[in-house]
DNA sequence: CAGTGAGCGAGCTTCCGCTTGACTT
């Protein structure tokens, strides 16, 4: 039977758009994306592997062509979508109508390649029946400007990411990224505690009374600050700078410390006051606009307490089921319906008086917006009240949240006074003092009835109301009480999910469906991490910044995803075009410095001078730096010999804390967690348990008299052991190690049994054998020593691996396939090949069928072991050039140094 | 950052955006 086939992005959508369409149509859904550049080397197609910009899936040489690779998790689907074209006369795209989208629909066009029928572009910003069917009634063509800018705004992200990353695994950690989006959004975490450790606080002090309007007043007492004295503005927090300095000239300000207060409050023991002056003003606040994703995302933490993640999981969830329209948009545009749904609950729920003449409507406050759905809201054309919905928990919370916010923007404006008195007196000492009262009083909710936005630290909600008695200039007042209080300014908050979420967004960086995971990559990465709600910046960050800062301005300057985005704008236009674009951007031009010549040019990064940060200015001779293992403090030991003593640094210390003062103490106290086990018994000295680097051991503590040379003895805890449960005697023994096993009768060499870096071994001059269990350490005795000395030196492991699996004969070489375990994991192999398991591989799934495709690809790469030998030639020359390179850099280093100086 | 004797299957890390289940517990 012939159908037309209609496919958008989102099963739930089409779930819908299915019952609107009704018969002949087939409504399916790409589920997102189905193609994209090829994620890892595995997925890279064999022709461009031997490429130089075959790891990136973009043929740079050739106009940045890309290569587009379906992921394997895509495969079944698109197997399917082709078995309904088949039986289809009509095809429609209709993706989001935004950038993405229309990518998408080519994509599938590009992948699905349909034969001899036609083939429409159908696109639409809301899900009602009309919208849907006016859609399918005016189809469009594909376009395909828009679609060359998607696919450079996927090449860019491509060239940057993989580009940049590389830099950051060579010279700061493996592992870590960068990109146009984290990066900088790293970058705004690390700028602000910046911030907070070069502030510096300034103390003022300032003056608070409960005044007294008198008996015939309602409210007769109401509150009011210090505002003037001699005419001059009393300094708040406001009039600091971020150095501790007023910010004004003098005299326009006073400071008042601690003395200047209290004597005022003296001063003014027996004033009499009167109003120097009413001020009143009318106020009027309108409702927010409906929820976008940010907006979302950011109630939700404030009056929820969601991460940004959860809130879109449970909008999700929410979505699926039919309560919500869709909830990644950049969109504050209501339907038509919705409109309708909402001002006929603003009547019922309300009354009239609350409904204004007109709909509201709200222009997008995002620049860079796309608009390809609607905002947030309760979906249908009448909307379902909480308790109407049957939901719970935190699906319930946020169903009301966006409910209450949808319907309090078809609201009247909130109106009311705000009043703003100044009252005066004379002090015992001449001096004429101002103080300032200021009020507000709601006349008309409005909206606040339906919702009130929720603040960020303490500020004034919009529907707090401090009312203030009737006065008039010239009313005798008097204060009841007075007292000074003293006010310490504040460094700028840490960002939290959400406000970081709104910074970017202001910013035209990252996209409603990425908010979220954004705050996921930093943190994963170790670049942030979350102390209560604050994102605080771990030094990590600090030296992946400052590398990027240095080698790549342009790259992670504030402004540069907006600058892409006009780009973009441009080519979807067609007054620019994608190959240009990327060529100066990846190349350069006269105007701008390409990414790769930044990347070729980056020889001699000191990585050991990006890592390092002084700590109370640069004569300290205290600096922290960022190794391997996290951050560690150097400072000067006993002698005063500069950077000799080190000291770990708490994981959880935020770098603001880490002052001058925090860093001495911790280096006079290095020790961190020791467990104190008891005296050795000969020693006579502490044996304590603690945690190293190389992970948990035991070792003695030294007298201070001790010199310099001593070293205590030391040793790592067994496997069996913890820190939890090891007892003095488990301690002894360790220290006991390495514990002479006897003399080899023959050489008269002296055998040893000690644990090392590749676990237990004896030790008989040069020559060293595994031991299989730590516990032989202890216990192992001459005789079986001797036995293992005399077997030849074992290759590999001390005891052959056993094969974890046999699968069966390769079809190929005929050997048997066994799995094994090995240092770099679990591999499969034929005794000639080996082929490490990938990603999606695991022991207990793997079938003879994948194995072979594994050996298979593994041969295609050329023999492995005359490759090996080769290597193994070639290996001591490698070495020796990396030395070489090593000293080079150190060497440059050291004239970099000593230019400086 | 406690200190430490090999000889071996290398292979891979990473971007941003668009979407859901697939997993396991």
């Amino acid at each position: 039977m012939a159908h037309k086939l209609v496919i958008v992005e989102s099963p739930a959508k089409a779930r819908t758009i299915g019952g609107y369409l009704g018969q002949g149509y087939v409504v399916e859904s790409s589920i997102g994306h189905i193609r994209d550049l090829p994620q890892s080397a595995a997925e890279i197609p064999a022709k461009i592997k031997d490429k130089w910009w075959g790891r990136f899936g973009v043929d740079i040489d050739n106009g940045f062509e890309p290569y587009y690779v379906v992921p394997r998790d895509k495969k079944s689907h698109m197997s399917k979508l082709k078995t309904l074209l088949k039986d289809a006369d009509e095809l429609y795209l209709a993706t989001d109508e935004d950038r993405e989208g229309e990518a998408i629909a080519w994509h599938l066009l590009d992948e699905l390649k349909p034969q001899g029928i036609p083939v429409k572009r159908m696109v639409f910003h809301e899900i009602t029946k009309p919208a849907i069917l006016a859609a399918a009634e005016n189809p469009r063509e594909l376009a395909m400007d828009l679609v060359e800018a998607q696919e450079t705004r996927r090449i860019l992200d491509r060239l940057y990411g993989y580009e940049v990353s590389p830099v950051l695994w060579k010279k700061v950690m493996s592992g870590l990224s960068a990109g146009r989006v984290q990066s900088v959004a790293t970058r705004m975490v690390v700028d602000r505690e910046r911030e907070r450790m070069a502030f510096r606080v300034a103390s003022y002090w300032d003056l608070e009374g409960t005044f007294d309007a008198g008996a015939s007043k309602e409210p007769r007492m109401f509150p009011a600050k210090l505002h003037s004295i001699d005419g001059a503005r009393v300094a708040g927090g406001s009039d600091f700078g971020p150095d501790g300095l007023l910010k004004a000239k003098k005299g326009e300000r006073v400071h008042l410390d601690r003395a200047g207060a209290e004597g005022l409050v003296a001063a003014l023991r027996d004033t009499a006051y009167d109003v120097r002056s009413v001020e009143a003003k009318p106020y009027r606040r309108s409702p927010y606009a409906p929820f976008r994703t940010t907006t979302l995302q950011q109630e939700a933490s404030r009056k929820l307490g969601m991460s940004a993640s959860v809130a879109m999981s449970v909008a999700q969830r929410l979505y699926e089921n039919g309560f919500i329209t869709y909830m990644r948009t950049d969109s504050t545009t209501l339907s038509d319906a919705a409109v309708g749904a909402a001002r006929a609950q603003v009547r019922e729920l309300y009354g009239a008086e609350y409904l204004p003449d007109a709909p509201r409507t709200y222009a997008s406050k995002v620049k860079n917006a796309q608009e390809a759905h609607e905002a947030i809201r309760p979906a249908g054309d009448s909307f379902r009240t909480p308790a109407q919905t049957g939901l719970t928990g935190d699906q319930f919370r946020l169903y009301e949240l966006i409910w209450m916010r949808t319907v309090a923007s078809q609201m009247k404006d909130a109106v009311g006074q705000s009043v703003s008195v100044r009252i005066g007196g004379a002090a015992a000492d001449g001096r004429d003092v101002v103080f300032g009262a200021s009020g507000r009083v709601i006349t008309f909710h409005g909206f606040l009835k339906a919702y009130v936005e929720g603040t960020e630290g303490g500020k004034r909600s919009d529907d707090d109301q401090v009312p203030l008695p009737d006065l008039h200039e010239g009313d005798a007042v008097s204060a009841a009480s007075l007292a000074a209080n003293g006010h310490e300014t504040k460094p700028p908050a840490r960002f939290t999910e959400a406000t970081l979420i709104k910074e970017l967004e202001d910013r035209e960086i990252g996209r409603p469906s990425t908010y979220a995971s954004i705050i996921g990559t930093i943190l994963n990465r170790g670049y942030v991490y979350k102390k209560g709600t604050a994102l605080v910046p771990a030094w990590l960050a600090f030296s992946v910044i400052r590398l990027l800062e240095e080698h790549f301005p342009r790259q992670v300057s504030y402004e540069f995803t907006a600058g892409m985005e006009d780009v973009l704008d441009e080519i979807a236009a067609g007054r620019k075009d994608r190959e240009s674009e990327l060529a100066e951007f990846y190349f350069g031009s006269d105007a701008v410095t390409g990414l790769k010549p930044l990347v070729d040019g980056l020889g001699d990064i000191d990585a050991r001078e990006l890592a390092t940060f002084p700590i109370g200015g640069p004569d300290s001779g205290i600096q922290l730096r960022v190794g391997r293992y996290g951050p560690y403090l150097e400072g000067p030991d006993d002698e005063g010999t500069p950077f000799a003593r080190r000291a770990n640094v708490p994981d959880d210390l935020p770098p603001d804390e880490l002052t001058l003062e925090k860093a001495t103490e911790l280096l006079a106290n290095p020790a961190g967690e020791e467990i104190e086990l008891g005296v050795h018994p000969e020693s006579g000295l502490q044996v304590v348990a603690k945690n190293g680097r190389y992970g948990p051991y035991v070792t003695e503590v030294l007298p201070e008299d001790a010199k310099k040379n001593d070293r205590p003895r030391t040793g790592s805890l067994f496997k069996s052991m913890s820190l939890d449960t090891i007892t003095l005697d488990d301690a002894l023994k360790l220290l006991s190690l390495p514990r002479v096993v006897g003399v080899d009768p023959e050489s008269g060499e002296e055998i040893t049994a000690q644990n090392g870096r590749y676990g237990p071994y004896l030790k008989k001059g040069n020559d060293s054998r595994s031991l299989t269990s730590e516990d032989q350490l202890l216990t192992i005795g001459l005789d079986e020593a001797l036995r293992i000395y005399a077997q030849p030196k074992q290759r590999g492991r001390a005891a052959a691996a056993a094969p974890l699996k046999e699968l069966g004969e390769d079809p190929v070489s005929k050997q048997p396939i066994v799995v094994k375990a090995g240092r770099f994991g679990e591999y499969v192999t034929d005794g000639e090949y080996n082929a490490t398991l990938r990603k999606d591989d695991s022991v207990e799934a793997i079938t003879l069928e994948r194995a072979a495709e594994l050996l298979a690809e593994r041969r295609a790469k050329g023999p492995a072991k005359k490759a090996a030998k080769k290597t193994a030639k070639k290996a001591p020359a490698k070495k020796t050039a990396k030395k070489t390179a090593k000293k080079t850099t150190a060497k440059k280093t050291t004239k970099a140094a000593a230019k400086k100086s």
